[in-house]
DNA sequence: TGCGGCTATTG
DNA sequence: CACAATAGCCGCAG
């Protein structure tokens, strides 16, 4: 294994990296004046010793924006944030927590930061200068950045790192001994992953999205019209969609499109009666009264304003025509990763708005059928690992069940969202009878989630259920909760081990296109989308695929019967060339 | 001002 | 219309 060593870094004060063996090193970033800076032979220093193939272990993804903000591109770390998240669940991995779970400290008696008064002053606060309070909890002084106001402080806080890594290995090794979950290996892999999504992250939130600003502000202006010069011009434009609808119904109908409450009774002034106003219901509806029509075209235009129009495009891209927008490696359930700005629900729409600058592509992958393929290789059934030897895996399924492919389809999709209802569940019986070890497999996840116990993916990530989300969302009764979890930990563990998979391809995917000068731009749960010199799109198009089959050797367990995966890959001008 | 409900979009 | 996410606005409580 790669070498580990510990870096902490401040853009300011500079760099210190602690070796395997104990030896320091201080990086400055060298003042030339009191203005600025000059951080390229501490970005040189760093960027050697990352060529050397050491592992960078650090507190959180904070120090891989710092390292990707100077210039180094880190190939191989161990986050200790990311790892927690990991094995603890949650979405917090601050220093401070992560120290308190590895202590065996309870998480509630972390402290904060206390203004000074007079009766704090009696308090023993130990020495300022260790990282660690009498508390045994680490200084939030430090947490809050303390930890950079000198070159000691700084060695002692990276010194930290080194015993948290190695408890976690531990902690590791315990999960790998779960009988859910897969081996060390297995485990291993999924924190090197987790990690390196990371890095993957930061890049992301640094490089951004290519975006076409003109061609973006003409889709805008398709859907609501010029951008407004003033408030109050943008007051005129809005009473003229307004009115587009509110034509349709008797003079001095004055009200608010945006309340569905209004909108209900305005429908029932047309003698139309719904218990809500959602689209989908809306729609067959269409022929009925040429309000609903325009109501539905004022939704989608009021969608774009609101959400993806020209305030959207101010905020998020930038003169650089990148779209930007937060990444997180790892969400606080399944351990999906999340973007805000709309990266992950972009309309359609605005995808022509998606375009590679000149002289390169995208190269667009998606992952065919990730999910019940996941399950075939979590589940070990091999009667569905056959199936995934088909490129259309639903096609063997529903010869199997002597059903439609349709039906197949969402009768699987309907066993790992645990739907009860419908055409799904009438071909459950079927699933049942012709893969009775990956039904089996679901069932047992949601009724130990329905028992509140937590779950565990293949990888090792642990799946909560005692957190708040299932039951803050219905207050419904216990029997509806208890249902409703055991609906979340039947798609969290495949849901979950997919995400695992698709970071596990993605960090290959990054290591191998690097040195060609391509990127990742945006990763999409099941989908990559890669910017390359237009040159090299061939060669990225082969990275790919082989990236995949070696992800899967990776995470997969093993099997007599292997799980096949791939991807539908392309090279495209623009986002919207795709699919 | 904060929060639940409703709505819409994506995988 | 089952699983997950972000994000906007309305209506209501405090």
């Amino acid at each position: 294994m790669a070498e580990l060593v510990a870096v902490a870094v401040d853009p300011v004060q500079g760099a210190v990296t602690i070796r395997s063996d104990g030896d320091a090193e201080h990086h400055s970033a060298q003042h030339h004046d009191a203005q600025h800076h000059d951080t390229t032979s501490m970005a040189h220093h760093l960027g050697r010793l990352d060529e050397a193939g050491v592992r960078w272990l650090w507190w959180n993804a904070a120090t891989a924006r710092a390292l990707v903000t100077l210039g180094v591109r880190p190939r191989r770390c161990w986050d200790l944030g990311a790892v927690h998240r990991m094995l603890v669940g949650g979405s917090s991995s601050g220093p401070e927590v992560v120290w308190a779970h590895l202590n065996g400290l309870d998480p509630s008696t972390i402290p904060t930061i206390q203004p000074v008064d007079l009766f704090s002053q009696s308090i023993d606060a130990g020495d300022p200068e260790t990282p660690v309070g009498p508390d045994g909890h680490v200084r939030p002084e430090w947490v809050e950045g303390a930890w950079t106001s000198s070159h000691d402080r700084m060695e002692r806080w990276a010194r930290l790192l080194f015993t948290l890594q190695a408890a976690q290995e531990r902690e590791l090794a315990e999960r790998a001994a779960l009988e859910s979950t897969g081996t060390m290996s297995h485990v291993r892999t999924t924190a090197f992953a987790e990690s390196a999504t990371e890095v993957i992250c930061a890049e992301l939130e640094h490089d951004g999205l290519p975006f076409d600003r003109t061609v973006g502000e003409k889709i805008v202006a398709g859907f609501v019209g010029r951008r407004p010069t003033s408030p109050g011009d943008e007051t005129v434009l809005l009473a003229a969609l307004d009115r587009a609808v509110l034509a349709h119904l008797p003079e001095g109908s004055h009200l608010d499109l945006r309340s569905p409450d209004q909108v209900k009774s305005l429908l029932r002034r047309v003698g139309i009666e719904v218990p809500d106003t959602r689209a989908w219901r809306l729609e067959a509806l269409r022929d009925t009264h040429p309000v609903v029509d325009a109501l539905l075209e004022w939704r989608r235009a009021e969608r774009i304003r609101t959400t993806f129009g020209y305030g959207w495009i101010d905020e998020h891209v930038g003169a650089d025509g990148r779209l930007r927008g937060r990444w997180s490696g790892s969400d606080g359930s399944a351990g999906r990763m999340t973007a805000t700005a709309g990266l992950h629900n972009m309309p359609s729409e605005m995808r022509p708005a998606i375009v590679a600058e000149p002289g390169h592509v995208f190269v667009r992958a998606d992952l065919g059928q990730i999910e019940p393929r996941v399950l075939a290789a979590v589940s070990g059934d091999l009667k569905l690992a056959a199936a995934t030897h088909d490129a259309d895996m639903y096609a063997p399924i529903a010869e199997r069940l002597r059903v439609g492919r349709d039906i197949a389809k969402v009768a699987v999709l309907g066993a790992m969202y645990g739907q009860t209802t419908g055409k799904g569940a009438e071909a459950l019986h079927g699933l049942e009878r012709e893969y009775p070890i990956a039904m089996n497999h679901l069932r047992r996840a949601d009724e130990s989630a329905q028992g509140g116990h937590d779950l565990a993916t293949h990888g090792g990530r642990r799946i909560t259920m005692s957190s708040d989300h299932v039951d803050g969302m219905s207050s419904g009764d216990v029997r509806a909760r208890a249902a409703a979890r055991g609906r979340y930990g039947r798609n969290a563990i495949v849901q979950g081990a997919a995400a695992e998979l698709f970071k596990t391809w993605a960090i290959l995917v990054r290591a191998r296109i690097a040195p060609l000068g391509a990127g990742i731009v945006l990763c999409l749960h099941d989908e990559l989308v890669i910017h390359a010199p237009a040159a090299c799109a061939d060669d990225v198009v082969v990275l790919v695929d082989a990236s995949l089959q070696e992800a899967a050797a990776r995470w997969a367990p093993p099997s007599e019967v292997p799980v096949h995966f791939l991807a539908d890959t392309s090279i495209i001008g623009r986002w919207s060339d795709a699919k």
